[in-house]
DNA sequence: CCGTATCCTAACCGATACTG
DNA sequence: CAGTATCGGTTAGGATACGG
């Protein structure tokens, strides 16, 4: 009986997988599921990460939902990130996906491939 | 006691995102869960999709331990694929991608700037 | 400090044609 | 039937420079 509305159900799949793709998005819902972080704060945590993408990835998150930024009128400039509830939920799904990555390399290491 | 050691934990989301990372993979995960198929079967299941990709996608997915591929000597030629046990787990996974997806778009339904 | 804008590369993916 | 090969378009992402 869901042979047919399979097709569809699987598709919102990628719906959740939209929120998470992008090469950052993991690593930036893991640091905001601890705590607020400011914007040069991330750059730190992720020395490897241009301030373009990080704004790119910090907005998509904001617009999908998943991301809170809170601007205070100071001078230098200060701008805080914390997840929504629904960010901090699909954080939580996030960590379902490390334990099955952390399961799937202990299980595949006597591949015959590897 | 687990802020420094989350980047290295949420890294490994990345492995699990990186086996299903491709167009068409979830898909073919949904259509495998189910049952065996053959190649020329997938291909009516996904009308969008090309031999190529269809190919290249199931190759990684054997590659990555997720699909098992079963040559059968004759003419025409018959392949029958199935998922390995991983890829079943793998799949089990997706589901909750899917449930999380589909309660995302309920709940973001009355947001602002949608 | 917090972004934007521009340029450039590399990866992903589709269309098409060909092969065992 | 089940692939492989080649080409070409689209997009994600990095480097760098500039602006409020």
């Amino acid at each position: 009986m869901h042979s047919k509305r399979k097709r569809d159900f699987i598709c919102t799949s990628e719906v959740t997988l939209g929120l998470i793709s992008g090469k950052w998005k993991p690593l930036i819902l893991g640091y905001l599921s601890e705590q607020t972080y400011r914007f040069n704060e991330l750059e730190k945590l992720m020395p490897d990460i241009t301030q373009k993408m990080l704004t790119m990835q910090l907005k998509a998150m904001e617009t999908d939902g998943l991301v809170k930024r809170e601007v205070y009128a100071v001078v230098p400039p200060k701008v805080e990130y914390s997840l929504t509830d629904v960010g901090q939920r699909l954080a939580q799904l996030l960590n379902q996906l490390c334990e099955f990555g952390e399961d799937y390399m202990t299980s595949t290491l006597g591949s015959s491939d590897a």
